[in-house]
RNA sequence: CGGGAUGUGGCCCAGUCUGGUAGGGCACUGCGUUCGGGACGCAGGGGUCGCGCGUUCGAAUCGCGCCAUCCCGACCA
């Protein structure tokens, strides 16, 4: 590609909209612009970024043994309805009507789809196992849009759906796609880190995210230093404790203090001189319909999906003032166990805890000295609990690490639920009818490539790998009024492009140091300078983006260089442990 | 949806408090000089100051309403 005739326009500011640099660059680098909040578009240094991500999906992908397919994106209500996900979805799906006033939506994710799809052309065990995957753009309509193409309304989304026959075969399918986005990830030059995740909204059993490591990620994770545990912070257990039977000669008797008017935690703890650790927060939720009590330690953080998941919910949410009060018979920050009209369940932090705190269940008072068994039982003891710094691993015991992470795929062992929903069924060997286990697995095609800019860059500009770059070579011929340069460069770029290297070729009329702004911002592995004094001598330069690091070659021995240098890197992708 | 901020040529920003002829830098056009890390000179083109209503002799500036964008919290690739 010749720059001179490329629409690429680079920019010196930073944009003062973009707040995270992989949003900066890229849109000072001219590979994005924004139409409106959350909907991009990629001009032709974007594009070829994005389609150099989609490529190794797609090789890894059939490696994988799956098959690509393309799915619409205008999709009937029915199908949703038929999932139930019409009504679960909220307001991400975005809704229209057609000229008949029909329903349809523009797919999230395409496992309705996929599903119906499938039932209809699969129905016996001999069609199955299968993978299916596409490429395609989704619409979730977030609320928050951010971080420009990292978290946008509109994108490219690889989606990818297994059927088997049963347990076992979905397991390996699970296995082939994990082992696969391994592979993806490594090869587009990342660090990242496979972690245990919650399933979400697409539902199911068992998922693992790939984060990618970086500050300015939005995902928290956790990790072992001893062993291979991982996950996602919403997601991590915490060890149970060891239960140590309380001594009842230590209690002391209840006492029942009067408190107006003190709410917060910290005041209650300020009023009654206690510290936080001595309090137990009774947390009224309000899980598919009906209360449930969450008890946890003063300075303890609840977790929703903890919570969620160990009840085995669809649906849990704060309670209303109105449940708050029917079921403690007071308003909101005086509830406690103690003769509670509803199911009590207590975070593991409780669980050595004697003559604590609570609310009395009654407007100002609070109630001293509780405990266990004397006062009153709760149904279980359980982990409820965010993680923190200073927990254990819970799979090894020995120490964990918080970091940041950037979610740029997700793989899900489904199960049945949407088979069963849609009657996915095959006929087995047994001649029974069974439902197909699915598997799903997504990679965030923008985002990766966002998130390796946030990994790789320094003070001019963007680094890419050479996996990922939009070009891998950069000829900049110094003054393109000097014909030897211009010769040599012509020479050179017929070259290399001969070779099957993708090449930009600086023709512009730019002074030098232009021409060299433009070649780091945009990130070129690989910059061939051609300058009056060595052209004398039939030399040029090679210049590594990255180190920095000069190489003077004659123009002959150029493309072997590169060449060498660029089949070294993707190897090393190939071979190198994920990690941090 | 709650909290905060911003909106002035394509980009970065000043001007707003204290109303009085819309400015600078970058980019763009022409000419000349320059030419290995974002050159310089001269001459140009380009702006309903987010939108609407109001106050005023007069509004980018003051008031009210709306819209958009960005950042912080609940969703997700």
């Amino acid at each position: 590609m010749r720059y001179s005739e490329m629409f690429l326009p680079t920019g010196r500011e930073t944009p003062s909209d973009a707040e995270v640099v992989s949003h900066q660059l890229m849109l000072r680098a001219g590979m994005i612009r924004k139409l409106t909040s959350g909907i991009y578009s990629y001009l032709p240094l974007g594009l070829r970024v994005i389609r150099k991500v989609e490529q190794i999906v797609r090789e890894e992908m059939n490696r994988a043994g799956a098959q690509e397919v393309f799915l619409p994106a205008a999709q009937p209500a029915e199908l949703w309805i038929e999932s139930g996900r019409w009504e679960m979805y909220g307001k991400e799906l975005l809704r229209f009507k057609d000229r008949n006033l029909r329903d349809y939506c523009i797919g999230p994710t395409h496992e309705e789809v996929i599903t119906d799809l499938v039932k209809n052309e699969i129905q016996t065990y001999r069609q199955l196992p299968r993978n299916l995957y596409q490429i395609q753009t989704k619409f979730r309509d977030e609320i928050r849009p951010r971080f420009g193409i990292m978290r946008c309304r509109e994108f490219s989304m690889k989606d990818a759906y297994s059927f088997d026959v049963d347990e076992k075969g979905a397991e390996l399918s699970y296995e082939k796609m994990f082992e696969a986005y391994n592979r993806i990830f490594r090869r587009c030059g990342l660090r990242f880190r496979p972690v245990e995740a919650d399933s979400g909204s697409i539902g199911g059993s068992f998922s693992h995210e790939f984060l990618v490591t970086a500050d300015s990620g939005e995902d928290g994770m956790v990790y072992c230093t001893a062993c291979a545990y991982a996950a996602n912070l919403e997601k991590a257990a915490v060890p149970k404790p060891e239960e140590k039977k309380a001594d009842p000669a230590v209690f002391l008797p209840l006492e029942e203090v009067h408190t107006p008017a003190v709410r917060p935690i910290e005041a209650v703890c300020d009023f009654l001189r206690v510290t936080p650790q001595d309090v137990v927060k009774t947390l009224i939720f309000s899980c598919d319909g009906k209360p449930v009590a969450a008890l946890i330690r003063g300075d303890e953080e609840i977790n929703e999906i903890k919570l969620k998941n160990f009840l085995g919910a669809d649906m849990v949410e704060l309670a209303t003032d109105d449940i708050v009060y029917e079921v403690t018979g007071a308003p909101k920050g005086f509830a406690g166990a103690l003769g509670i009209k509803c199911r009590a369940i207590a975070d593991y932090s409780l669980m050595n805890m004697t003559n604590f705190v609570m609310g009395a269940n009654k407007e100002d008072y609070h109630i001293k000295n509780c405990n266990f068994k004397r006062d009153f039982n709760v149904d279980t003891f359980a982990d409820l609990r965010m993680v923190e710094e200073g927990d254990a691993c819970p799979r090894c015991g020995k120490e964990i690490r918080f970091a940041r992470g950037i979610e740029v795929g997700h793989v899900f062992k489904l199960g049945t639920k949407y088979s069963k929903a849609m009657k996915a069924t095959f006929l087995d060997r047994d001649g029974k009818e069974k439902l197909m286990i699915m598997g799903c697995y997504g990679i965030g095609i923008g985002r990766t490539a966002a998130a390796c800019i946030e990994q790789n860059n320094d003070d001019e500009g963007i680094i890419w790998p050479v996996s990922l770059a939009p070009f891998q070579a950069v000829i900049t011929p110094v003054n393109i009024k000097d014909v030897r340069l211009m010769e040599a460069g012509e020479t050179l770029y017929g070259e290399l492009t001969e070779g099957g290297l993708d090449v930009l070729f600086d023709d512009r009329d730019e002074r030098a140091g232009v021409k060299f702004k433009d070649a780091d911002l945009i990130g070129i592995p690989w910059r061939v300078t051609i300058g009056p004094k060595r052209i004398e001598e039939g030399t040029v330069e090679v210049r590594n983006r990255k180190t920095k690091e000069v190489t003077i070659l004659p123009l002959g021995r150029v493309y072997g260089f590169i060449r060498q240098a660029i089949d070294d890197e993707l190897k090393s992708y190939e071979t190198d442990g994920s990690g941090t």
